[in-house]
Parts: C-alpha cells; structure tokens; sequence
DNA sequence: AATTTATATTCAAAAAACGTAATATAGCAA
DNA sequence: TTGCTATATTACGTTTTTTGAATATAAATT
C-alpha cells in the first residue's frame, strides 16, 4: 500500500509532539491532574511563559490536547487518548513520590 | 523529587528516538517478521545503505534493538518490550493489507 | 478609556537532527 | 593476500527544532 508511507509520517509526527522533556511533563501533569490553566503549567516546569505557551500550541496543533477559554485563562486538558496510554508506558498516573 | 527531571529528558529521548518514520519502518518490521538483517531493510526502505545504517545505529544506542554479527551480516531484533505496546497503539501486528 | 492579567504570536539566534557521499572495517572466499 | 560483500563511521552541508525576548491580543477591572 502506498499510503502506508504517510501513516508512518503521521505516526512519526505525533510521537515527534510528545518527545520532548517539557511537552511530556505538560502532558503527564493533565493526564494526572486533569484540566489546568497555563500559569500552573508555568508554575511547575520553570521556563518563560513564551516558551510554554509554544509548547502548548504544539500539542493543540498536534490534536494532543484541547484549550477552552474561561474568562482570562485557557483551560487545558488531554484530548487524544493514545497518550494517556503511552503515559502508562512510562510514568505510573499516582504520583506516589512527593 | 529533583530526578524527576532526568527521567522526563529519559522518557523523551527514548520517544525521540522512535518518533521517525524510517526508524519507526525498522522497528514495525523487526516487531511483524522478527529479527532481520540490513540489506533486507534496505530493499523495503528505499534510502542508502549509510542512511539506514545510522537510523540503525540510532536505535541501537537508544536500546530500542539489538544487533548480533553472524558471519557477515548483522541480524537486528527488537531488545525492548516498551516499544512493542507503542506499536501496538498505532499499528496492526499482522498487517492484513497487501 | 486606561490598566491589568493571562495567554498567544513573532522574530532571530543557537542547537539539534537529517541525509548522503566518501571512507573504513569486518568477515569470508578465492 | 587480494578481492568481495555486508555493515559502520566520518564529514559536512541542509533543514528543523528550540529558546526567550519583544510584542500582540483578549478578557476583566477600574
């Protein structure tokens, strides 16, 4: 099949979206806490909001999460749940340490 | 917990690592017909031989498989279990399609 | 309307990943 | 030991990704 090629690439693309320290530290965090706004985010993973917000857009353009509007913050929660399987791959979903 | 840290750049690398559609070729296949030797990726792969041979080299150092010399070839087979429940997410084990 | 808060976008530089030609090595065979 | 086959490594230009400062936008507040 000749559209298997573009699968990969696709496929390729989406693990491309999560590889990456503070994306999957974005990602974890939704998976075990549920919806957040961005300034939590900021919060926790020490980096400019700029670089954050970046972040974000990757993974809402990558259909990872979702972002809803709530008066002056963007709550963001997961929306694809091949991530949240991943994520038991590597991270148990209770954080029991700390 | 400040190891933490360490163990999302782990994670991500790791998913880095897979997040190619070559190397992600290499690894569907070792997953569907076992172990296999280069010149075989190579015929389906369609790259030069130094192209495969790094994607290879790649994954070889990120222990995602293993190689083993017999004679003059290099039979390559997967080494982690993790990979194979990737796999599984995105992708038939038996690929019924031609 | 002006200010403030939360978030997004733009831009440029630095870093990392990619692809491939050229070259090297390892093992076998003549 | 010469040559051949299979694979690995090097070198290097090209493309992509990442980062953070600066700037913009959107909603609430005064």
């Amino acid at each position: 099949m000749e559209n298997d090629k573009q699968i990969l690439e696709e496929t390729a693309e989406f693990l491309k979206v999560l590889a990456h320290p503070v994306r999957l530290c974005i990602v974890r965090r939704l998976w075990r806490e549920g919806a957040r706004n961005v300034t939590y985010m900021q919060e926790c993973l020490q980096a400019p909001q700029s670089t954050i917000s970046q972040h974000l857009a990757k993974l809402r353009q990558a259909g990872i999460i979702k972002g809803e509007r709530n008066g002056l913050e963007v709550v963001y929660s997961l929306k694809d749940e091949r991530v949240e399987e991943i994520l038991s791959i590597f991270f148990e979903k209770s954080q029991e340490n700390f």
